[in-house]
Order: structure tokens, then C-alpha cells, then sequence
DNA sequence: TTGTAAGCGTTATCAT
DNA sequence: ATGATAACGCTTACAA
């Protein structure tokens, strides 16, 4: 039977005490001789010694783990925000997991509490169901992606989506359209109120009045958005054009669009948002909003690592960068 | 200043010692009185007691968490895959992160020195770049996703790849194609083999010589596909046939075909591997082989959780899935 | 059924 | 620069 070694076999070995084995490991070797350090080192390699973090975090209240929980693994958005949250964070020496929830509820909360009993470090996430106060008692530094109501006293990271709605809509409308009709997702959560909002308001401002049946809510993912454009298109008077409230949406739409033999962008516009890479190779591709997404999530790492080590203003921050049109071929003048 | 609540408070407070506690959290209230329980439970309540996973892994030497690692998050087989392997680790109370490593051998070895630093469970993991040696001295239970070379003393969950070729192959040949061009993967590891193999064999069999320019190695993701069908399209003698390794780099070779002009399936035909959703969503939609990727993910975790229990054969064992034809609409009889 | 006490493998404090 | 020693918060024999 072969235990695992410890440091104090490594100290053993090395015949020295397990305080110099610990600091040739943790302080890399800061305040330690040069000699003593190698004879350390060797011992570790002879022993194929492993650093037991758990033990480690035991005693240091620290993982150096960080957890990103978002809704949908699926959707392309979400691994350019994870890159830029993990280039970040790895040059701090912090690993960061991935916690897919696939739009449940109870799944994102399981991952808040394995986050709270292993001590995770930070958590940056988008939620779906779990609400401020649970975010809270969890006690962990957090900050959030996206905008939410709801949530004042946690940092915030997202895009300008109030305003990426105007950039959408003011296209179609220079197009002449008039009957514009906008889908999007339903989530547990809040997510694409702004955008509602924003394609409210728009109407508003333009003179054109709401219509009902022009609004479809519908699963968050491209089954989603094809459903909604194949109900978009059996009214009576379906729209000319069609802004969807993500890229995916927007591609289960087109897909609907070219089952139905509507061609597209002649009779009829599609724009979509986020501009994950797939949008640039449909049939046409896509116009779409571009979100800074890597962007996103470095700064969301800035505002973690600066909650972990406290340091930066107590009260929350929050960051909305600015979003940016690209007109590609699933967009061109009203039809009427 | 407010510690954190240990179940020494808790013990304090409900006025039992803290083992009484433990056997409360851990044993869910085994061989503890009911009175006593509910005591200790009210503590708890009261306190706002958390528990301390990490305190506790250090003394039982177990996390429940289970690594997942896989190349590319952005392949939408993997989340298929992952709801597989998290609905069977789920029921047992393990957590199932994920590692995405982008298609660096480098971060794959982050996250699996990660794994053992923190004595995770158990690994699953679809190797890129890691050495069947260097899995071997992480010391934790490991299972491989896909079939490999060279790992013959580890558990393997895959599909019938080499099957599935001839699957594919053999729908394009029957349609009379005789100019068979193939695009694959590159990443670091030998992934496509057993495809590159099956599709030389066949070939062979149906009497083609092989040629060297319809065999083609691109980055393993839409781009690829996109390029390697470009590069194929301007061959003198392009093939009427391509057979991608996987739906993504298919997707891109569709796209390729579209941007360059040639009508599919008119003039090529084009067939895919995995059968992701987005394979049906395509125009035309995707000719491809149906992979089992959820079963693929329980079965991981059925022998993950039979090596992290020491039970089962002790020698490495080994499922491949069957796969099966799903013909669509980007493949169709030979121009010629 | 409950309590006592000995670890688990580190890091941190204090001497030397 | 190095060593002794006391935590960190929990689980688990063993004893009562």
C-alpha cells in the first residue's frame, strides 16, 4: 500500500522541515536558500510529489477556482465571454469551470452551492432563475453578465442592448420597413426586456403603433426562433421585416424563412443580434449587431479579481460597452 | 467581525458536541435521535451554517466533483454529450464541470493538474494532447471519450467510427459517385484516423485509387470546413463528393459550395458526421451519420462511477455505439 | 444514541 | 534561513 506523499515525506527525504518543503512550494522558494531549495525540489521530483490544494485551501480559505455559470453551452455567445474571462483570469493563476445550466433553474443553483461548500473564489454569471438575495447569501464575490433588474448591489457586465435595439430597428426603418416584427427568447429571466423595450419604444417614436401579433416569445434557441418566424409568417399580414433578439433566433428564423420559399432579403429582412461567427456563414449572411463579447468578459474578470483582493470602490460597478451594426445580406429594402 | 459559522457554533448552540453535528450533515441524520436532529437542524438554520466542503474532502479524500474536458465548446456535440454524462453523475451527487480547452494541449494540462491539485473524483475527457503516461500520474479515475491509439489502459466510451465511415461512404458510392473527396481535422492528437482509415479501405474496395488532392486537413471547426472545400473546389478535376469528418467542418464546406456558386446536391454532394442540430437546419439540410451522443455521455459515466468505486472488471473496458445513416437533403446522385 | 479525540495535509506564527 | 507548533473544519473510530 502506497500512500500518496506529503510534504513530510518530501521533508523527510529532503532532511529538512516540512515549514521549508511548504515554502519552496507556496512562496517559490522566496526566503529559502538556494540549496536547501534544490535539495527540496529533489525530493519532490524523486517522490513524484502533488500539492494537495485542498488542504491547501483548508488553511488558506483560497481555490483559486472560479466559476462561470451560464444558461446555454450552446449558444456560441458564450465562449468568446469565456475566453475573455479566462485570459484574464488565468494570468492571476485562477482556473475557471464552466457550469451549464441548461436553462434550469434548480441546475444553476446546485452550481451556486458547490461553489459555497468548495470555497470557490468568484462566480461570474448570467442568471436565469437564482435571485439577488440567493446570489448574496452565497457569500462569494460575484458579478453578473448581462443587465438585469433587480440585482443593485453586484457588479455588472454586459453591452449597450438598449441602444444595439435602436441600431437594428434604425436600420430596418431606413429601409422603409413598417411592419417590423421581433422575437425573442423567454428564459426564466428577464433577458431581453431591454430589447423589448427598446423595439416598444422605437415603434413609438417612429409613428407606428404596436401590433400584438407581431411580438413572439419563444425558447431561447434556434428551434425557437424558427417556430417564431413560421408563426410571423402565417398571419395574415406577416411582417416584411423581422429583428430577433439573437443570432441563434435570428438563424432558426431564416431557416423558417427558406422552408416557407420566402426569399430573403426580397421579401423579407431579418437582423439578428450578437454576431456569434455562424451569422456571417447562412444563406445570405446575416446582419446583425455586433456585442463586444471577449470584451465582456475580461471586464467582468477585472471587476472579479478586483472584488476578490477588495481593492476598488464598494459600491457596485457597472460596465455597458457599446454595441455596433454590421449589415450583411439578410437585410435590403421593404417590399411594399 | 463575523466568522463564518463552523459546526462547532452549530454544536454550541444546538448543545450537542460537533460529532452529533457531522452526523446530522453528513450521514443525513443516521443514528442520530430524531429530537436531537431537529435541534441541530433549527442551529443550522439559525446560524446560517454552511458546509465546508473543503474541511470535509481533506479528511474523507473525496470532492464529488467530476471533470469533464473537451476541445471545443463550440461544437455543439459536446453539450449533447455532457447532458449524458451530468444526468447519471447527477443522480449519484456528483458535480460535473466543465474544461474547455480550446485546442491547447497546454490548457488541457492546466485543467488536468487542476483536477488532481484538487482532488477531483473523477475525469472524463476527450484527449488532445495529454499522454496516456501523464493521465495516468494525475491518479484519478479517468475515462476516454472517442476512440484512441496508444491509451490501452483506459476506459473508452466512443462510436463506431469506423462503421459509421463506411456508413457514409457507402450512401455516396451507391449514388454513383466516384470522385470522393474528404475533409478532416487536424487538432494535435490522431482524431479522424479510424475515419481516414475507413475511407482508404473503401476506396480500395470499390476499386478508386486514392488521391492525394481530395484529401484534406483543415483546423477542426467551420473555417476549416469552409477553407478545405474551397480548396477542393479548385482542384481541375474537383470531386462530386465530399464526406467531412464531423457536421461542423460539413456546414462549413456547405457554406463553401454556396459562396462559390455550385448547386447542392446538383453538382456535389455533401455528407457529414454526429448529426448536431444544426445539421437539419441547414439549406439544404445535411446528409449525415447519427451518432449517439448522449448515450456516449452515460456510458462514460456509468464506467466512471464503477472505477471510482473500485468495482467492475479491472481491466480497461471499451463501448462503441452504433451509428446510423440520417440521408437529408445535401447529398444526391452523381453529376457524371 | 452521543461524546472524546485523533487525524487529514497544509500554512502561518513565532522562536531560534 | 530554518524549525516547532498551532490552527483550518471536518469525519470517524472508539468509548461511554
Amino acid at each position: 500500500v502506497k500512500r500518496r506523499p506529503t510534504i513530510i515525506d518530501v521533508a523527510r527525504d529532503a532532511g529538512v522541515s516540512k515549514s521549508t518543503v511548504s515554502r519552496v512550494i507556496s512562496n517559490n522558494g522566496a526566503g529559502v536558500r538556494d540549496e536547501t531549495r534544490l535539495q527540496v525540489e529533489r525530493a519532490i521530483e524523486k517522490l513524484g510529489y502533488a500539492h494537495n490544494a485542498v488542504a491547501s485551501s483548508l488553511r488558506t480559505d483560497r481555490t483559486n477556482i472560479i466559476l462561470l455559470a451560464i444558461p446555454d453551452i450552446t449558444n456560441p455567445f458564450w465562449p468568446d465571454v469565456a475566453r475573455g474571462v479566462q485570459d484574464v483570469m488565468d494570468r492571476e493563476g485562477y482556473a475557471v469551470v464552466f457550469a451549464n445550466n441548461d436553462w434550469q433553474g434548480q441546475r444553476e443553483r446546485m452550481f451556486l452551492w458547490m461553489a459555497r461548500r468548495n470555497r470557490f473564489d468568484g462566480i461570474v454569471i448570467n442568471p436565469i432563475a437564482v435571485s439577488e438575495a440567493e446570489l448574496r447569501t452565497t457569500a462569494i464575490p460575484a458579478v453578473l453578465i448581462g443587465s438585469r433588474e433587480g440585482y443593485a448591489n453586484f457588479d455588472m457586465v454586459g453591452s449597450q442592448s438598449y441602444q444595439a435595439t435602436r441600431l437594428a430597428l434604425d436600420h430596418l426603418a431606413q429601409l422603409g420597413h413598417r411592419r417590423i416584427g421581433f422575437i425573442y427568447g423567454q428564459g426564466v429571466s428577464r433577458l431581453g426586456y431591454s430589447r423589448l423595450n427598446g423595439y416598444l419604444d422605437f415603434l413609438q417614436e417612429i409613428g407606428l403603433s404596436k401590433r400584438d401579433e407581431y411580438i413572439v416569445q419563444m425558447p431561447f434557441d434556434r428551434a425557437g426562433g424558427f417556430q417564431g418566424m413560421q408563426q410571423l409568417l402565417s398571419l395574415p399580414q406577416p411582417p416584411t421585416a423581422v429583428f430577433a433578439a439573437n443570432d441563434i433566433l435570428a438563424m432558426g428564423a431564416l431557416q423558417a424563412a427558406h422552408q416557407a420559399g420566402v426569399p430573403v432579403p426580397q421579401e423579407l429582412s431579418i437582423i439578428g443580434m450578437d454576431d456569434i461567427f455562424a451569422a456571417s456563414t447562412t444563406t445570405p449572411p446575416l446582419t446583425t449587431v455586433i456585442k463586444p463579447k471577449y470584451q465582456i468578459g475580461q471586464h467582468a474578470a477585472y471587476f472579479l479579481l478586483d472584488r476578490i483582493h477588495k481593492r476598488g470602490p464598494a459600491e457596485p460597478r457597472r460596465k455597458f460597452l457599446a454595441c455596433q451594426l454590421q449589415v450583411r445580406g439578410s437585410t435590403g429594402p421593404s417590399p411594399a
